[in-house]
DNA sequence: CGGCCGCATGTAATCGATTGCATAAACCAA
DNA sequence: TTGGTTTATGCAATCGATTACATGCGGCCG
């Protein structure tokens, strides 16, 4: 209705309200410190006006811009998206817009971040990554040292970052008994990448339930990989070379397990006929997947808006939580047809193994 | 190294650098007009006060944000993910944050969009969505005449919008023909979403096919559902229902089309060789599902880079691009494993069709 | 030698909203 | 009535960077 050529202003508002613009301002952010007439006259000259504030205007002055930096390691893997869905659904209910961030390595990610954070495009930041390293993180965390974050999905040993996260080490050891006790003795692990600590408690979760339930863990059933499907894939052809091979596979990942089963399967091997194969995160497509993957699901949803919560709680009021929070979720192992009780025979193989 | 409990501002370069604010300012944006000594002292100040600029402030004066918003139907989907992708890259490259909004129906979600633009949080809209209502594209492109806007996967029709999109009627053409190659005479097609312009397109563009080869259509082979796999999952009961049942199912989507093989195996039936399948967009799994999923590929890459890329220019230089743009991607056709040729007496039958 | 041009830089207004302080009006209690 | 308190509002400074315009200076040409 209104031709907006030029911006209309609050000082647009405030000549037609006949106000102040000291009291438009209020009447939109603190209604209760004017007068109901005059907050009606705003109303209603914001109406005729269709005036929307001017959010750089806003920053500028209160040197804050309702907006948090989500800071992903890839966001085409799906696993993020669920995350990051939950995310931004929090973030507008709060009236916090999203930004999103790539991360690619090496320090011009730190940069980028920084560029980010100190220049008051955002107020906070939400990283969402297993694999940043040691010297970014330090540095991040000397430069931006009064800046709201919260880390989610990984845990950064010893950062005092605010932390949401799933246990991985005892979900990746439930993963893995849940194998056990099906009665397989030979569990191979498809791991993650090196430089990624979700990876590594996983693994490590793999081991302690190996280990509490005295069954070997052989370097050689330890098959590296990168959390795709391609490296799942690759896994499979090393997989059947080893030389006594396992029955039952515990995957870092939902779709590292994928990219395996569908190699199992060039193979003429079935699953579980012949492997058993549990994942990890339980993305959407496990459950229709043939056979459908038992996994274990973290929740995400949960985890993304926890995480937004506690970062848009760091921003509105800064200072008020002393301690470091950290927040821990705890995963579900969902069981489908991709595992199944071992055979017989492998049973009493495992059992020699174990008894020598 | 430098306490930053102050912010650093463009004063306090200044005054290091014995300059004045605006020469700080004409070194940082248009280095060519300040001589090269002047140049030098500016970066040596600004790298001791570990100056970083204010964006609001820049925003305020410029009246730009330097960011595009991509408003996306549905974050999680995973057809969304490899775009958002590339658009994050391309506007990264070219010094442009991204802002994610999630695209909820209702006029409530214009008014989201609306705010952000015209409060110059963003200064372009990349609207990703096949299902936006007349209504409330109407009203956005009223009230926001002047701002950029591309539209990307989706036509609409009229709206003189630019746009950067396949062609879904051709490519569900070819992809419906690819069964018709295969002898399929009876061919079903998992409809999407009532209301999404790519379902009616994809729509179209199957019936183009069997029209074209003079095949039957009938009503009963088109399965309504939503691009996802619990509707795929649940159409696939209805075609057992089906009376004379289709040898081949052309699926809107890798979802539904994945959703449906997973019913289909619950009712054993195996693909391909009961039932032929072919799907659109190449997710990820589609080429580790098992069977490995014949589909038709967008070129999600190339369509999330070239958008942004065009909404981009749109923003940096307003107006010299005269005629409504329009980019048409070609789609590309995996022949994997869920489709073979019909049955010979599946063929037979078909002629009689055909001939009566 | 004088006038003109252009380069490098400075001065100060400006973008739009917020907010501390001042002021005026209204209200209340004594 | 008066002094004091509360409430509603206005004035003007402020946030930080950009930029139109002004200025000064050196060089060049006639």
């Amino acid at each position: 209705m209104t031709t907006d050529r030029k911006t209309t202003t609050i000082q647009d508002v405030a000549r037609i309200a006949n106000v102040s613009t000291a009291t438009v301002s209020r009447a939109l952010s603190a209604p209760d410190k004017v007068s109901e007439g005059t907050r009606a006259r705003v109303s209603e000259a914001i109406r005729a006006t269709g005036y929307t504030l001017n959010q750089a205007g806003r920053s500028l002055r209160q040197r804050s811009a309702k907006t948090i930096l989500v800071a992903i390691p890839d966001i085409r893997n799906p696993f993020f998206s669920l995350i990051l869905d939950a995310i931004e659904r929090e973030a507008a209910s709060r009236g916090f817009g999203v930004l999103v961030l790539n991360l690619y390595f090496g320090h011009e990610t730190v940069r980028r971040l920084q560029d980010f954070l100190l220049s008051n495009r955002a107020d906070g930041l939400l990283l969402l990554d297993g694999s940043v390293d040691m010297h970014m993180l330090r540095e991040l965390a000397e430069q931006a040292a009064e800046i709201p974050l919260v880390v989610a999905c990984e845990e950064i040993p010893n950062s005092g970052f605010h932390t949401v996260l799933t246990d991985n080490v005892e979900a990746a050891e439930r993963a893995t008994q849940h194998l056990i006790d099906l009665g397989h003795r030979k569990i191979a692990h498809l791991v993650g990448p090196d430089h990624n600590v979700v990876a590594r408690e996983r693994l490590v979760g793999y081991l302690k339930a190996l280990n509490r339930a005295g069954l070997p863990a052989l370097p050689e059933w330890q098959l590296r990989g990168n959390f795709d499907m391609e490296s799942g894939f690759a896994a499979s052809a090393r997989f059947l070379g080893v030389a006594d091979r396992p029955s039952a596979v515990f995957a870092a990942n939902d779709e590292a397990a994928i990219g395996f089963l569908s190699g199992l399967r060039n193979h003429g091997l079935i699953c579980p006929r012949d492997v058993s194969v549990v994942g990890f995160d339980d993305l959407g497509v496990a459950a229709h997947y043939a056979p459908p993957l038992t996994t274990m699901r973290q929740p995400r949803e949960t985890l993304g808006r926890m995480a937004a919560e506690a970062l848009i709680d760091l921003v509105e009021n800064p200072g008020v939580i002393a301690a470091p929070l950290r927040i821990v979720l705890r995963s579900e192992l969902v069981v489908r047809e991709s595992t199944s009780r071992a055979q017989i025979q492998v049973t009493a193989k495992a059992a020699e193994i174990v008894a020598s």
